[in-house]
DNA sequence: TCCCGAGTGGGGAGAAGTGGGGAGAAGTGT
DNA sequence: ACACTTCTCCCCACTTCTCCCCACTCGGGA
């Protein structure tokens, strides 16, 4: 998943994802809170495997892992490739109208689109840029 | 991949991938910034040899790898062998109309050809050669 | 000189994003 | 059970953008 889009959440509360976005996360998919101020959304077979790594965890683990859970939602596209954001939701990332979907390899995330140009400016420097390449071994 | 090609990018964006360069690309690749100014193409097989690396590191780890994907664009080429890089890459790299394609080993790099040429004239000196073959004991 | 592949340019159909009307489901209070 | 509100989600309309197709140019080679 790759890119940035802006869109904008409209009256209803609908948020339209962008194309390459969706043909990346299915018609079904999951949106969280993540540990930025933000939403990520996994595709359905990221979630199943992340589901997988839990269930393997010791009980007591698991139940640190609730929050995650209890915040998660189940995304359907409506017949025009529009989600429905729980409000909860909305709050937690601050997002009221300008969204920037913004692909991060294996999932999506959900940004108000000021804190991510802000966040963007930040992280987004030449030597942040080779830090990852050479953790890529590339 | 090898070689330097001056094309340009047209009224609507469109920037004409080399032939040479295509055939080592495939018909779909990605585009993404690099820790110069300027933008790196990878083939398909490299970018997924990316995401098996990413899809096994720690959430944690994945979230600082974000600006590589967040800034890269899946580009497929059109019936001409074109691409249409988006608005943000080429203000990314300062593209407007004249591009220099630039082979670099496994990928390809973009740059404003005025500013290629530049690097081109710093870099590319005896001295550098040299020193370049030493270090890779060549 | 003609042909062919490569690069360039533009018209136009269809996709994608945005917004709103309205039917039906779901929840609330009497 | 009933009316009433709220919410979800379908459809349609409109604008913008993508990308297909066609045409032109240029340079190298037979």
């Amino acid at each position: 998943m790759t890119g940035v889009y802006r869109h904008s959440i409209d009256t209803k509360g609908r948020l339209a994802m962008p194309s390459r976005i969706r043909e990346e996360l299915g018609e079904v998919f999951y949106v969280t809170i993540s540990m930025e101020r933000c939403l990520t959304a996994y595709s359905s077979e990221s979630w199943e495997r992340f589901m997988d790594k839990i269930k393997a965890m010791p009980r007591v683990k698991q139940i640190k892992m609730r929050p995650l859970f209890a915040h998660a939602a189940k995304c359907e596209l409506d017949s025009q490739g529009r989600i429905l954001l729980p409000q909860a939701l909305r709050d937690f990332a601050a997002l009221d109208k300008n969204v920037a979907i913004v692909g991060a390899g294996e999932c999506a995330e959900l940004w108000d689109e000021a804190a991510w140009d802000a966040i963007d400016t930040v992280e987004t420097t030449p030597e942040n840029i080779a830090e990852v390449l050479q953790e890529l071994d590339f």
